[in-house]
DNA sequence: AAGGTAGTTGACTAATCAGTCAACGAGGGT
DNA sequence: ACCCTCGTTGACTGATTAGTCAACTACCTT
């Protein structure tokens, strides 16, 4: 056996996979161990409950998608591309996994943080800050294109919030309702909450 | 003891509470039969599984709502202004309830159907029955809306279930920050989506 | 080659879970 | 006064839950 050990990544993977597919509430320490093909001492050796495991779950995934993040939001992307690079790119990553099991599966931060949000203030607090990190592309490509003229958006803070809620609250309905056509509709929506100026036609 | 028995609703009130606050796996059956002052055997009386249950408790909440609806989409009140006066309400509600209970609680329709959407199909089917339902009132306000030309929405269902997509995004954001806030800020982003012509400045 | 340490094991609690059941109670209809 | 049935009771099962623990293993350092 190795000295170091890929276990933990393991737990965390098993765990992040579990949660997302059903939930937080209807995922067991036992499942998590039985997909991880770890045993339980191994589990708690890594973690000291559920709660932190799902913390340093979100946090790993966070640090997967980091890279990719930054290069669908590089600065040299013209800035409201950007976002209708980063919204393919979501659906197209959902409708894979939908293949795979069957359901579009959202954003784990959001079923999670709706979730526990009320009763596990370790994992509301991870969800925050990694929302928090996230939107910081949406501000950023905001100012931008605030700065290029493309549109009016005097705070760009706020209106990234925004933005970032309305998305997600697509992606929840893509998930209850299994459809994953909801978010390639969202791009229009997107450009009317930005505000792009040269758009007329609000809906096509 | 009474001949009819107040227990079915009693039941299904404690399980919308629990569940609401809480999450539908944090809500045990033994804590809604506490709630409602039940024995175990008076549960599955009424209700042959958690599951039914919940499915009951949302449809209940339905009913209740469902004048105070009504009313606030009536289709006397200005189709625009119908908007305005309902998150207005909706924001006053959560308000209210996080004086009581120290948070922002959302929508339950989202937070459950997010959570069990993917597991329970009873539930899932449910939330998404009254989804509809409420869309149609979203929906015939835009379509009133553009026949008087505020607005220009040739797909008025489209256009109501994206706002209401956005709206259910910005209350679980709410819940997750605690943030009743959010939901104040959203009534301009509403009238984005929504595209109101007036509208030059689109954020302030 | 000796020992320390990072990692692993599986059996073990004690609590809680959803759901069952046979017996009981109290009205209302006749 | 009778029974019938709607509603109630609480003890029960068996599975599952999160979390513990002392013993064990294999590698790395020295």
């Amino acid at each position: 056996m190795p000295r170091v050990s890929d276990m933990k990544e393991r737990l965390t993977d098993a765990a992040l996979d579990l949660i997302w597919h059903n939930s937080y509430g209807a995922t067991s320490v036992d499942a998590i161990c039985e997909r991880a093909g770890a045993k339980k001492g191994s589990f708690y050796y890594f973690f000291k409950s559920k709660s932190e495991l799902t913390a340093a779950a979100l946090e790993a995934e966070w640090n997967k998608n980091k890279a990719n993040m930054d290069a669908l939001f590089s600065p040299t992307v013209p800035p409201l591309e950007r976002f209708d690079r980063y919204f393919d790119y979501v659906r197209d990553r959902l409708a894979e996994l939908q293949q795979a099991c069957g359901s579009i599966l959202g954003c784990p931060l959001l079923t999670i943080g709706s979730e526990v949000g009320t009763q596990d203030e370790g994992v509301r607090a991870t969800v925050d800050r990694i929302w928090d990190r996230k939107i910081k592309y949406f501000e950023s490509a905001i100012r931008d294109a605030h700065a290029q003229g493309l549109i009016e958006a005097p705070d760009p803070e706020a209106k990234a919030k925004m933005l970032f809620a309305c998305y997600h609250g697509t992606l929840t309905q893509a998930r209850i309702q299994n459809d994953v056509e909801l978010i390639r509709d969202f791009k229009q929506v997107a450009m009317d909450v930005l505000g792009v100026k040269h758009a007329h036609a609000t809906s096509a």
